[in-house]
DNA sequence: TCTGGGGTCCTAGGACCC
DNA sequence: TCTGGGGTCCTAGGACCC
C-alpha cells in the first residue's frame, strides 16, 4: 500500500499569491507572529539566499535592495486555504492523514497502475480548485514518501515516486533533509562523515539503535522500505493545547500581564471546547528579558484541578492567581502563555467530591453560545473583558494582507469592465 | 531595537514500593 | 561484620515535526 505525500509548495506566500496575482515572479517573504522572523519564501526569495527562520531585521537590507514584498502572518487566511486543499484531496483519496496546515499523507491502492500520472492529475486538480501549487512524493514508506515529495518540490512535473529501493533517490539527498533527522542528529552524522540519506540507510542498526534510539531505527527502516508508521488518525484529539504570544511592545504593568494571560487562556478555553475536552491542569509562564537567552528569566506556575474544565471565566479566575503570585514588579516582559493539559473527554469529567462543580447547565449553554456565535460572525466577536479591550500588549502585525476568505469587510474586490 | 507558535514522543533517573 | 532485587510511576529534558 504505496503513501503519497502531498505538501503545498512555499505554502503562505502561495496564499497571498492567490488573492494577489502581480506577486507572481516577484521576492514575497511572510513573517512569523509579531513580524519576527521570515518562516515562508517563494522561489525568487529563495534565490536570494534568503533562510528559513532568519530574523527579519537580519535582511532588511537585501529586502530593501530587491524589493521583497513582505507579508505579516494571516493565520486566519491560511487555515481556510488549507482546508480548502484538504477537502478536495478527502475528495480525491478518502484514506488521508492531514499532517500538517500544509502537508497531508495520502494511502493509495495497491493496484494503483501509474502513481506518477494519478499524482499529476491531483496536483492538477488542487492548483484549479485552490488556487495552491502542490508537490507530491510517492513510496511505499512515509518517510520515503517525504524524501520522494522533497525531491518532487525541484522538478518541474512536480511528482516523484519511489519503490522500495530506492537508492537512486537517496543518494542525492542530505541527511539533514530525511524526515526525522534534526539539526541535532544531522550535526553529529555529519562530523562521522554521513552526508547522504543513503549513507544514513546503510549503517548498522545496533550503532543506529545505540545513537539515535528507537525513533531512529525507525527512521532508518523506513528508509528501506520497511513500514513502520502507518497512517494516523485524522479526527486527532490533542493532548494539550497551548496559547503564547510574543508582546508586540515591553509590558512592565501587572494588570496589562493579567490581561494578555486571560486572553490567552480564553483562546485556549476555546480550543479544547472545539475538541470536546476539559483540562484538568493549567499551567502559565512568563518570560522576561531578552529571549535570545532561552531559559533565562521562564518563569512557570501550574496547578490540578479538583475537577476538569473548560469554563473559559473558570480558567480566567485561575491564571489571574497565578499570574498575581509570579509577577515581579519592576520587571520587563516580553511574552506569555497558558497550556491546558490533561485533557479529558468533556462528557466524562470525574466529579469532585470536595468542590461543588463549576460545570453548570448553565455555564455549559454559555459558552456554547459563545462559541457559535463567534463561529458565525469571526473570532472576537463577543469575549471576556478580563482579556482586554485595548491589548497594547498585542503582536505586531504591520503588514497583513486582507483575511479574504474569513471576514466580510474584508473579501477581495472585483472590477468589472 | 528587533529572533514565532504549537505540538509529539522517548528516555533517564529519582522516588517509592515490597 | 553483614546491607538485594525487582518493580512502577512521575518528571524533566531532549529530540523531533511543521
Amino acid at each position: 500500500m504505496p503513501f503519497a505525500l502531498v505538501d503545498c509548495n512555499n505554502f503562505y506566500v502561495s496564499c497571498e499569491k492567490v488573492f494577489n496575482p502581480g506577486l507572481e515572479g516577484k521576492p514575497v517573504v511572510v513573517l512569523s507572529n509579531n513580524d519576527g522572523c521570515i518562516i515562508a519564501r517563494s522561489n525568487e526569495a529563495k534565490a536570494l539566499g534568503i533562510k528559513m527562520g532568519e530574523p527579519f531585521f537580519r535582511c532588511r537590507e537585501i529586502i530593501q535592495r530587491y524589493n521583497v514584498r513582505v507579508y505579516s502572518s494571516n493565520f486566519s487566511l491560511y487555515g481556510d486555504m488549507s482546508a480548502r486543499v484538504m477537502e478536495t484531496l478527502g475528495l480525491l483519496c478518502p484514506d488521508m492523514e492531514i499532517y500538517s496546515i500544509d502537508e497531508a499523507f495520502l494511502s493509495l491502492d495497491k493496484g494503483i497502475p501509474d502513481p506518477i500520472a494519478w499524482g499529476m492529475g491531483v496536483r492538477k486538480t488542487v492548483l484549479k480548485w485552490t488556487g495552491v501549487p502542490v508537490s507530491i512524493g510517492i513510496g511505499p514508506t512515509k518517510t520515503l514518501a517525504k524524501v520522494a515529495a522533497h525531491v518532487a518540490k525541484a522538478m518541474p512535473e512536480g511528482v516523484v515516486y519511489t519503490g522500495a529501493d530506492a537508492d537512486a533517490v537517496l543518494k542525492d539527498v542530505d541527511v539533514a533533509d530525511v524526515w526525522g533527522i534534526g539539526v541535532k542528529y544531522a550535526r553529529k552524522l555529519k562530523a562521522m562523515g554521513i552526508r547522504t540519506a543513503l549513507e544514513l540507510k546503510d549503517l548498522p542498526d545496533n550503532w543506529i539503535k545505540r545513537h539515535m534510539r528507537s525513533t531512529g531505527l525507525r527512521t532508518v527502516m523506513e528508509l528501506k522500505g520497511i513500514a513502520c508508521i502507518q497512517l494516523g488518525d485524522v479526527a486527532f484529539t490533542k493532548k494539550s493545547v497551548m496559547c503564547s504570544r510574543s508582546f508586540g511592545r515591553d509590558v512592565h504593568d501587572l494588570g496589562e500581564l493579567e490581561e494578555a494571560v486571560a486572553a490567552y487562556a480564553s483562546r485556549a478555553a476555546e480550543k479544547i471546547r472545539a475538541q470536546g475536552s476539559a483540562a484538568s491542569c493549567i499551567q502559565i509562564f512568563l518570560a522576561s528579558g531578552s529571549l535570545r537567552e532561552t531559559g533565562h528569566g521562564i518563569v512557570s506556575s501550574s496547578v490540578e484541578l479538583p475537577e476538569a474544565t473548560s469554563y473559559t471565566p473558570e480558567i480566567i479566575r485561575m491564571v489571574k492567581l497565578m499570574v498575581g503570585r509570579l509577577y515581579r514588579s519592576g520587571t520587563v516582559y516580553k511574552k506569555a502563555g497558558v497550556i491546558l493539559s490533561g485533557l479529558v473527554d468533556r462528557g466524562k469529567v470525574q466529579k469532585s467530591l470536595f468542590c461543588p462543580s463549576r460545570e453548570t447547565p448553565a455555564s455549559q449553554r454559555l459558552m456554547e453560545t459563545m462559541d457559535s456565535l463567534n463561529q458565525r460572525w469571526g473570532r472576537g466577536t463577543i469575549t471576556f473583558a478580563a482579556g482586554g479591550i485595548e491589548r497594547p500588549w498585542k503582536m505586531r502585525q504591520a503588514r497583513r494582507s486582507p483575511r479574504f476568505t474569513t471576514s466580510w469587510d474584508e473579501l477581495p474586490l472585483a472590477r468589472a469592465n
